[in-house]
DNA sequence: GTTTGTCATGGCACCGGTAACATAGGCTCC
DNA sequence: GGAGCCTATGTTACCGGTGCCATGACAAAC
């Protein structure tokens, strides 16, 4: 039994001194690479750790400095697979660079008790920063409270009082693509947008119809769906319907998906008859026939530079708004006449 | 500057006793809800938490403990969006649950020396457990210490003297694709694999080669790609040149739809001339064209069941091994003759 | 020879929540 | 009316790494 529970136990720093026959301290300095440690008691320092097994316990340093050294990430289940993944690679990238863990929570869905939730969970973690990549519209009073404590920044989407907000430029993105349609000559540009309690859905939707209306061209009417290729399927199945419709913007890769598939089953093809530009530029936008023109975010660099922003200086020069650049390939063409 | 330093260190429960009139011990019992606290003095005590805007800090109670309640999680960056993202949702949801966070690391490569760094650092933040969602091959000696000390559970590939391994049933994946397609009528079916490194690619390869082994046939040379779309589009490249082949088995819904486009820039079409299996099922494979014929693969499920596993009781009757279902759309036919 | 400085090292307090034990008041039951 | 018990609360010690200061040894400078 003594012998279970002194397996069990963790050697500590104490434990090393004593086989090494130092102080703790000195154990302390020894492995914080000090420079006043003399080369032979470095030694056996090394060798009683290596002795013992010993590892590093963060714990205590965690409760007298107050930091947790551990960022806070908050993610959306739906939504994507691929931008989620990217984001969180950039993330994770940059805070293992900056010596950073990082703790994940993900939102079964976009609602704001779920968030107060996980923010609050987070707090209590002691994260020392969060990064927020997820569109909350609302914000609560809760919400507020954490965010002030804690450094907070939010890639694409909400605003609360004490958060940056970092992100790509989504207007934009909704123009480039309609210029790019209108360019080559379409009229009847239509929109299969993101679910409305998205940000960027709503963005991405204004960018095409101010596109539009300087082009001196009434938006029809979007389409909304909620980022699925299902839901692209089922407005796709709509728009098929309509012969004057010679091009459609949709606010995802993946929607397209579904907007080309429903086309295709109506006899539509595309380019020829249809032209659809997206947005995100997910790997298989290249590889599903035809190949889609669409428009690249990289959201690796939004989750890397949300933590530089985190772990930067307050007044750093990080433009806190990024372009997405069209990336054209086989699914827009000219209009058949 | 005491104002400064005053509101930079958060309120602890000696700072919410004083408030309340109680004892430090009087707050903890208050905020675990223990049954031994009067009505009268919890008021008290959450007014005084309300007040200073007292939030928990579970640094010391890690640091008496020993225990950290996070669990950490090992993924690779390469492979797959969708498994990843499913895999880390099941991993997170299961935690949550169980009140328990998630750290994560990624490792930007499959790499022992990666690896190790990985669960160092996971090690020297204190996790209660590890989820490894990375198929190492060559296990070095320090990470068979570490996954000794701390509870390890793999998804899908690896083998470590301490971690338990649990998966779905690759060979039975393989063998299913391959027996589909020999239902079929094919005879000439060609394996796109994963990457030699991946044993769940080795597994699926090995499931191909026995099916056809078991009807008397020769396997064709395999043709090698990484799992992204471009990889399989090279390999499908080379396939479209021999007439023979009427059937391709791809080890992910990836690396088919590189295939896929291969065929049809040499006018060869899917179904009709070549049949096409591959393994995932990710939410895009029904959306393209033709939509695929895929053997599916319950990711979600899996990085749950590895939470349960590493929390459970030791001797749970949780089946190591899943099966994983055959989901045929069009991507599949008899051959031509 | 004294002062000053540097280096290697040790001692001790501290961070904050909680287990374990102590205490005091009130109630029940024989 | 005292033994026994329950409830509400307080006191103390502990987890383990590290900041801060103290100490002793020796060298260099005056």
């Amino acid at each position: 039994m003594t012998e279970a529970i002194t397996r069990n136990r963790q050697p500590s720093m104490a434990d090393v001194a004593r086989a090494a026959g130092v102080s703790a301290q000195t154990v302390s300095r020894t492995l914080r690479d000090s420079p006043h440690v003399n080369a032979e008691t470095r030694r056996r320092v090394l060798d009683a750790v290596g002795q013992l097994g010993y590892r590093y316990n963060s714990a205590p340093r965690m409760l007298s400095s107050g930091r947790s050294f551990t960022l806070g990430l908050v993610l959306l289940q739906a939504g994507g697979y691929y931008s989620r993944s990217a984001v969180t690679d950039g993330v994770e990238a940059a805070a293992r660079a900056a010596g950073y863990s990082v703790s994940i929570t993900t939102l079964a869905e976009l609602d704001p008790a779920l968030m107060e939730k996980a923010l609050l969970k987070l707090s209590d973690q002691g994260v020392d920063g969060i990064v927020i990549a997820v569109p909350l519209i609302s914000v609560t009073q809760r919400m507020e409270d954490i965010t002030r404590d804690i450094p907070t920044v939010t890639v694409d989407g909400s605003r609360t009082e004490g958060a940056r907000v970092l992100g790509i430029d989504q207007h934009e993105a909704g123009r480039i693509a309609t210029q790019h349609l209108l360019d080559l000559g379409h009229r009847q540009i239509w929109h299969v947008s993101g679910p409305d309690e998205w940000i960027e859905a709503r963005q991405r939707r204004q960018g095409w119809q101010d596109c539009l209306a300087a082009a001196g061209i009434d938006a029809p009417p979007p389409l909304e769906g909620d980022w699925t290729p299902e839901s692209g399927y089922r407005q796709g199945r709509i728009i098929a319907m309509i012969p004057e419709v010679t091009a459609v913007f949709a606010a995802s890769d993946e929607m397209a998906f579904g907007v080309v598939k429903a086309l295709r089953e109506r006899g539509r093809s595309v380019p020829e008859d249809v032209s659809i530009v997206s947005v995100d530029d997910i790997e298989l936008a290249a590889y599903c026939h035809p190949p889609l023109t669409t428009v690249r975010q990289d959201f690796y660099h939004s989750g890397a530079a949300a933590v530089a922003v985190l772990l930067g200086a307050d007044g750093d020069p990080e433009p806190a708004v990024r372009q997405a650049t069209l990336t054209i390939r086989h699914s827009t063409a000219p209009p058949a006449r």
